[in-house]
RNA sequence: GGCUCCGUAGUUCAAUGGAUAGAACGGAAGUUUCCUAAACUUUAAAUGCAGGUUCGAUUCCUGCCGGGGCUACCA
């Protein structure tokens, strides 16, 4: 719909300026809305209210439309036709689960790698890390909807002194060496250090095979959490050992940097001018020590993506990544994958009896994300996640999330799923002719608006990642069908009616599923 | 200190520079001989402070106040 009154306008205007239309808020100023004549005036040196008039003169005589009007310093409104609506209304009934996806010529199609998650195999997953891990979920489907080819990636950090530091920790666990300042602490540590005494006895002198022992036992806890609880699928866990370090990726980064001219040596080690690239600082490669850093892997790790042919790269991180953006960023760049992406999901503080319970993985969880997950259930937790931008720090009032889950808005979308297929259940309505004409009453109107915002939602979501206007909008349709349902029948009216309600009644059913699906949260049938 | 995210109703969150700042929960008042009341309707309630840019600012810029995070030749 939006699409269609956008090549309306730019029919009519010469400048190079992309006309911004929106959805009204307020019914008052119409269906849809676009302030495009503010803008042409100042380009036209003219003033706005005379713009809109010419531009309303021409539009005014398209069918699309039952009113056009000018309203305001400068604004077109427009009210789509009832004809336009029941179009569009068939359109859904037609696509079905394929309403609001896109299918992209080859060119313009993009091979998008999304990593997320990528919590290092030494404990449980924390709450942040199942934020980030809903979001990637839901935002590879967003691409996935709009046309392209999506990988979602799980890295591994299976390499390097960290695996070490595991093993060592276990070690210690056991009482063999004593405890130091850096080693994991929390309680899953101990636990596991305990339940195979045998395996940390007999690897005593081998810390990092002991540490990658360790580290497969909870790599297979986090797939069981991730996967299964949690419904959040991977394509790829992708191993740092096996897929970047044996795979000769960090000479091969190493050999690039140096080809390309932007390595350095200096004070005994090796830098990369990251600052070409915005970062405050160049970035260290290689220490005085000849110890690689972890930024050289991850460097490898970019290059191993490029050369797998993928044209862009999202990587979700946790707001203790703040510092790497910039740096990560500039090797995408250098290594030639073009369209590279960070985001950055703010903290989730958790709440428990009014009080803020600390998270830290290294000192121990109280919460994981597991445990979350089996609490609330995985579409609450999931839909509550996304309800809100990443960039917002989070409070999850866990005593509210577990207790009160019946108020959680998942089961308000859900249920106006389960009341549409009810109502298509029970309708005992004679077969017919099908008259979409007779959809005219306000509530009728509204809905069937809200059905067709469902594309308009999907795409701006898939340019700028904000997930959370999905879940929002689900909410909304959710509204408009809930009190479509209050205010109009479907049985207990004439036939012909009847049978035009139980479209629009099909097609809320089916826009809402595939909203639902799209965050991959679960559209039940009966509640 | 530097960088960054945030500050909106009692609470948790919305609002590509647009018109009368939206929801939900909580508060107040109502709605079931009828397709699931896990619903609906009505109602009270908010942009931290001070400037600037703009026809127009919750949004952009500057300063201040308040809260989180980052700030290693660590991983």
């Amino acid at each position: 719909m939006r699409e269609k009154i956008i090549s309306l306008l730019k029919k009519q205007i010469s400048e190079d300026v992309m006309p911004v239309v929106s959805v009204a808020e307020n019914k008052v100023f119409g269906h849809y809305t676009t302030n495009i004549a503010f803008r042409l005036g100042k380009l036209r040196g003219k003033n706005p209210r005379d713009v809109v008039e010419d531009l309303a003169k021409e539009i005014k005589k398209e069918k699309l439309f039952e009113r056009v009007e000018v309203a305001g310093g400068g604004f077109l409104n427009f009210w789509i036709s009832q004809k336009t609506l029941a179009k569009e209304l068939t359109e859904i009934l037609n696509k079905k689960d394929l309403y609001g996806k896109k299918k992209l010529p080859k060119g313009k199609k993009k091979k998008i790698q999304i990593e997320f998650i990528s919590a290092n195999p030494t404990g449980p997953l924390t709450l942040a890390n199942g934020r980030g891990g809903f979001l990637g979920d839901a935002i590879a489907n967003v691409l996935e909807s709009a046309g392209h080819n999506v990988e979602r990636e799980y890295y591994v950090n299976d390499a390097g002194n960290q695996v070490r530091t595991f093993g060592l920790s276990l070690i210690a666990c056991a009482g063999i060496i004593p405890f130091e300042e850096n080693f994991y602490k929390g309680e899953y540590v101990k636990e596991w250090a305990e339940k195979n005494v045998k395996t940390v006895k007999k690897l005593k002198d081998d810390p990092e095979k002991l540490g990658a022992t360790a580290a497969k036992d909870f790599l297979k806890l986090i797939k069981i959490a991730v996967e299964k609880k949690a419904g959040i699928k991977f394509d790829r866990y992708t191993s740092e050992k096996l897929d970047v370090h044996d795979k000769k990726y960090i000479e091969k980064t190493l050999k690039l940097f140096s080809e390309l001219g932007v390595s350095y040596e200096q004070d005994g080690a090796l830098w990369l001018r990251t600052t070409d690239y915005g970062d405050d600082k160049d970035r260290v490669l290689i220490t005085s020590e000849k110890t690689p850093t972890y930024f050289l892997a991850d460097a490898g790790h970019y290059l191993e993506t490029k050369k797998r042919g993928f044209d862009g790269k999202i990587l979700i991180l946790g707001p203790d990544h703040y510092g790497y953006v910039s740096r990560i960023q500039a090797a995408a760049k250098i290594v030639g994958l073009e369209n590279s992406d960070v985001i950055i999901t703010q903290a989730v503080r958790l709440l428990s009896g009014g009080k803020e319970a600390k998270m830290s993985k290294r000192k121990g969880v109280f919460v994981t994300f597991g445990e979350l997950v089996e609490d609330v259930s995985a579409d609450a937790a999931r839909f509550f996640f996304l309800m809100i931008s990443p960039d917002t720090h989070m409070d999850f009032d866990i005593d509210l999330a577990k207790e009160r889950s019946l108020k959680n808005p998942v089961f308000y979308a859900q249920y106006a799923h389960v009341r549409a297929l009810s109502i298509i259940k029970k309708a005992r309505v004679k077969k017919g002719k099908i008259d979409l004409s007779l959809l005219d009453t306000k509530e009728d109107i509204n809905l069937i608006l809200k059905l067709s915002e469902f594309p308009e939602i999907l795409e701006d979501s898939s340019s700028d990642y904000a997930i959370h206007r999905i879940t929002r909008y689900i909410l909304e349709l959710s509204k408009t069908f809930h009190n479509f349902y209050e205010v109009e029948r479907v049985s207990g009216v004439s036939d012909e009616l009847a049978r035009a309600r139980l479209e629009l009644v099909s097609a809320s059913a089916i826009v809402i599923k595939n909203a639902l699906d799209v965050l991959g949260v679960g559209s039940p049938k009966k509640m």
